[in-house]
DNA sequence: AGCGATGTATTTTTT
DNA sequence: ATACATCGCT
């Protein structure tokens, strides 16, 4: 392997690096994954390292399986023995090795925003909080956070000052006793128990720290403060910590993510090479013009600007289009176009949003157009509610301390147990110190629960208990197949002839053959494996690279990624950036950083489409265009679709009041059916103004304040209920 | 007690 | 639009 010829300077001094902390500053498409795999590939054929020494994390499991079998081309079958993976399988990894050791069973459950929300209303039950008061997923904000700082439910018991925070300790008092009763552990604490076992035992952190002699972490700005911990208490010893990372695609604060990691590397480490990556080999050199010109505009951050020898490509294409339906219209015809014209394939192509919510729309127009798609996150096939009820089903066989997931499935198909029902029995397990599912064996010491409703508890559990013990000699198929008959599951969906059931029918069949096909390509693979596996497989993982489609998701989702096209949907003030993160202090920044990876995914061809109006929630809002356009050097831009326009003021105080109606641009912010009798545009008469048109609707106490310019008298503001408008 | 129907608020992004 | 809670009916 003749590294000189493959690498330019900078990625050759950063793959030949040995011992010692690095610091490699990897711009968008400076070919960071390459960088990598040499490295790693290098530091075991050239210096000697056992593969086994390597702990490598990277963003996404894909990623670190791609790695991984690019490193067994140099190196071969050893490569096997590199510990490379996300952090989260990490942490679940060294967590089954020692489960025992924290108070838990190897067969723990790992519970989703879904689980845990079930359990946190149950915990504010339990502490007398009402759900008006905070929210659900309020709280789980809080604990999640609270458990980023590591902190455990007495410690911030003692910190929390203010109103809402003691509400929180509160609650996270019975959310951390309910997840340990039910061998549970959300993802949060994946980090939160490694780190926890590390700094209790010693002999542990030797242990791990031997072994991992060489670190390398991939994506490190979007590191949270437990994964610093994690990272720094391994490394600490041999300081062989390579991090690789971009200031600017730092996107993840909302999960923890702290940008400052990145940026005080070279403090924690003083001794840190540090290397910058600035070549891009992706994208055209329009592309990346527009991309920087994008997030020049942020203050925190490292001055710098990728260069690239790649031609100067075709302009963007700036699509203006009415409104959502036209959006997806537009895109289609552009896919379409491409995928006859050129030799682009529709794998090669992606259309990224800012929400879930604006696929279905596009994933509507597509379905219809023929065109096949993938769909990646959202409520993708593993979200969907029958394969959630399935899953819940084998947790409760390979967890049957499981409490959440016993619930979620106890009464469906409807088995005539109730909410009553359940809390008596569950209650009288805890007085008795039984298990829950023993609990439910022992219905008859309940009172007050029909006899009826005490025997169907009685076989549920015994079915379950019985599976339970058995799951070691049994083929998950069987298992599935098993549940899904004796249940009536399946039966319970194919008695409704309603489309949505007969989907749902097809799903479960379709989970069925997906067991089967885990089964046969991971033969040692465990009940607990699989379970483990679906809930750490995040949705790029799940991606399909073999099908020819275009692909669907969130920028989000998109980081790391690249496709010769990029259509990137809705931009627009207010949802790109979004609204809810103008309060947020750095959000904006953050949500320019988002920009930035999404403009910068794309290799020859970049669409961004905004459109006029777009339906959100069910009521139409009038959009504006994002600001982000507007830092976009108009001559990399080309425009397609309708013609933005000028706003009503401007074109009133030019021309008449009239030329306004047709073309017009009204700023404001309410749904158009909140104020009936008004809308913007809405033309006017007031019986001392004359005529004019209402540019501008503000809610105001009961009232709306309107904004209307008068042909005689100019801008004036009115409040509705007793302007006496008259409508013409 | 359990189920279905009606009314109402709404989550940006993800492991 | 959709999910979810609350209410009233069986």
């Amino acid at each position: 392997m003749n590294l000189k010829e493959l690498l330019n300077k900078e990625q050759y001094e950063a793959v030949c690096h040995k011992d010692g902390p690095l610091l490699i500053l990897a711009g968008a498409g400076s070919g960071k994954t390459r960088v990598i795999t040499y490295r790693i590939a290098n530091l075991i054929s050239e210096h000697g390292v056992a593969p086994a020494n390597i702990l490598a994390v990277t963003f996404t499991n894909k990623a670190a399986g791609e790695m991984k079998s690019r490193i067994r081309h140099v190196v071969g079958k050893p490569a096997d023995n590199i510990w490379m993976s996300t952090f989260h399988s990490l942490g679940c990894r060294i967590l089954r090795a020692h489960a025992e050791k924290l108070g838990y069973t190897k067969g723990f459950s790992i519970y989703d925003e879904d689980d845990r929300e079930r359990l946190v209303k149950e915990c504010m039950h339990q502490a007398k909080v009402n759900e008006k008061e905070m929210k659900p997923y309020q709280i789980i904000r809080y604990i999640s956070d609270i458990k980023n700082q590591l902190l455990n439910p007495r410690q911030y018991m003692e910190m929390a000052q203010d109103y809402n925070n003691k509400i929180v300790a509160r609650i996270y008092v019975v959310y951390e006793e309910k997840m340990k009763r039910n061998n549970a552990m959300d993802f949060d604490d994946l980090i939160k128990l490694p780190v926890e076992l590390l700094k209790s035992r010693n002999d542990m952190l030797e242990m791990y720290r031997e072994k991992f002699r060489y670190i390398l972490i991939d994506e490190y700005q979007d590191i949270n403060n437990s994964q610093y911990e994690l990272i720094t208490l391994l490394a600490k010893k041999h300081r062989n910590i390579c991090v690789v990372g971009d200031d600017d695609q730092s996107i993840y604060k909302f999960r923890g993510a702290d940008i400052t990691n990145i940026l005080e590397f070279e403090d924690d480490y003083k001794d840190a090479r540090v290397i910058r990556l600035e070549q891009n080999y992706r994208s055209t050199k329009i592309i990346l013009k527009a991309a920087h010109n994008v997030i020049r505009n942020n203050t925190n951050r490292k001055a710098k600007e990728l260069w690239t020898e790649n031609n100067e490509g075709e302009k963007i294409i700036f699509y203006y289009t009415d409104d959502e339906i036209a959006e997806s219209e537009a895109i289609l015809k552009e896919v379409d176009r491409l995928q006859r014209g050129t030799e682009t394939q529709l794998r090669q192509m992606a259309v990224f949003y800012r929400t879930n919510a604006q696929s279905r729309v596009i994933e509507d127009r597509f379905r219809r157009g023929g065109i096949p798609y993938k769909l990646i996150g959202g409520l993708s096939f593993y979200g969907r509610m029958e394969i959630k009820d399935l899953l819940a089903y084998l947790r409760v066989v390979s967890n049957p301390q499981d409490i959440i997931s016993f619930k979620r499935i106890i009464n469906v198909p409807p088995r005539g147990i109730g909410d009553a029902s359940i809390d008596k029995v569950e209650e009288n397990a805890m007085n008795a110190n039984l298990s829950f599912i023993d609990g439910l064996l022992a219905a008859d010491n309940v009172t007050g629960v029909k006899d009826s409703t005490k025997n169907t508890l009685k076989k549920f559990a015994a079915f379950f208990k019985n599976l339970s013990e058995n799951k070691e000699n049994m083929k998950l198929r069987d298992l599935v197949r098993e549940i899904v008959n004796r249940t009536g599951y399946k039966d319970y969906w194919k008695s409704d002839a309603s489309p949505k059931s007969r989907e749902r029918v097809e799903n479960i069949e379709e989970f069925e053959s997906a067991i089967s096909e885990f089964e046969e390509s991971n033969e040692k693979a465990s009940l607990e494996d699989y379970l483990n596996q679906v809930a750490l497989l995040s949705s790029v993982d799940k991606m399909d690279e073999k099908a020819d489609a275009v692909t669907l998701m969130t920028v989000h989702s998109a980081k790391g990624l690249e496709f010769d096209v990029v259509f990137i949907a809705g931009m627009e003030e207010g949802l790109f950036p979004h609204k809810n993160c103008k309060d947020e202090p750095g959000g904006l920044e953050e949500e320019r950083r988002l920009a930035y990876v999404a403009i910068t995914r794309a290799r020859k061809k970049l669409f961004l489409l905004s459109a006029a109006s777009r339906r959100q929630t069910g009521t139409k809002r009038i959009t504006k265009i994002s600001p982000y356009m507007n830092e976009i050097p108009p001559e990399l831009l080309e425009h397609r679709g309708r013609m933005p326009v000028k706003t009503v003021e401007e074109k009133y105080l030019k021309g008449t009041i009239e030329d306004t109606l047709q073309d017009m641009e009204p700023e404001f912010d309410m749904p158009v059916d909140v104020a009936p009798t008004y809308k913007p545009g809405q033309k006017v008469k007031h019986k001392v103004m004359g005529q004019g048109q209402i540019m501008k609707i503000e809610p105001h106490g009961d009232d709306f304040k309107l904004t209307v310019v008068f042909k005689k008298h100019g801008k004036k503001v009115l409040s509705a209920n007793h302007a006496g408008l008259e409508k013409i």
